[in-house]
DNA sequence: TTGCATGCAAACGGTTTGCAAAACC
DNA sequence: GGTTTTGCAAACCGTTTGCATGCAA
């Protein structure tokens, strides 16, 4: 993702993902926290799902991250455990439109996301007010809610943004 | 979509879609509004789409609908006028976790869903807050929003729920 | 009568599954 | 050594496409 210019109101912290400092041991407890064992393979699907700077990533992605260091990856063993993580709240997917679901790792504070229709560009943000208004909506409908989808679609107002 | 019970400070007319009453006449200028050609089949999915009480439907509901009427009905053709309407801001398409695409009838207000992930019912909210905020957030962040995804997912506390 | 629309079947793309071999603990 | 996990290939499912035929205008 790439942040070019900060809107109002709005610190660079919010904006970019830090670049998550997880280490080797960092990423086996997460496994071991799933009650999975540790394969050379799912340690790579971690380190893939952290490396910046795009942190939306499809299977496929991470498949040609992960190949790379093992080149006889399957898309199966990808799929599956992508499925793991998020089943296991490590990552959390998200469905944009028709495109392939993308992964991201949940090391950050609950977020949206702003996507540009033309260039692609993602943008995120958060908002106290939808948060409280999403608990309303849910307590008015009788509703427990559990996770929602919320999603921006536009033009980015950026000069470099293609056509 | 059955409507159980009306949450507080909700009128009934927020929640039920009105049995809109869209003569044959007005599915054919709809279907001429859109520079396409005036079939049976057409105006059979238009009739499919606006048939209660479920009107969040999938192209497969819709191909069984018209099969009563049409048993030689292909699914490329529905496929393809359910893409043409949305193209044209006839239908919405609502692209909810892995299931497949509905669509509903553009003929209301634009509204958000509630949807239960035990017993799949779908409720609807407006939310004038929510709206205002989204302008807020594109103008902040210099996007100019097109359109926006939004979702609720939880488990609806209603004693008929299934399990 | 001419070009758009249809139905069929095959292709497509992302994702899932069955299974034997390999890796983990 | 027993149980997971992997890689491969095939299946899957919703959707799209190519093409010859049919139909609206």
């Amino acid at each position: 993702m790439e942040i070019t210019e900060l809107p109002k109101g709005y610190t660079k912290d919010e904006l970019i993902q830090p670049q998550t400092k997880l280490s080797e041991s960092n990423l086996k407890s997460m496994l071991r926290s799933m009650n999975l064992k540790v394969t050379n393979q799912r340690l790579s699907i971690l380190k893939a799902l952290n490396k910046g700077p795009k942190t939306h990533v499809t299977a496929k992605d991470v498949f040609e991250r992960v190949s790379a260091e093992y080149p006889n990856i399957g898309f199966a063993t990808v799929y599956r455990f992508l499925k793991e993580t998020s089943r296991f709240g490590i990552t959390s997917e998200l469905r944009i439109g028709y495109a392939p679901t993308r992964y991201e790792l949940k090391v950050r504070e609950h977020h949206h996301h702003i996507v540009c229709t033309k260039c692609g560009k993602i943008v995120e943000f958060q908002n106290e007010i939808i948060e409280d208004q999403i608990k309303k909506v849910g307590k008015d409908h009788n509703f427990s809610i559990e996770h929602h989808i919320f999603e921006l679609y536009g033009f980015c107002n950026n000069p470099n943004c293609c056509k």
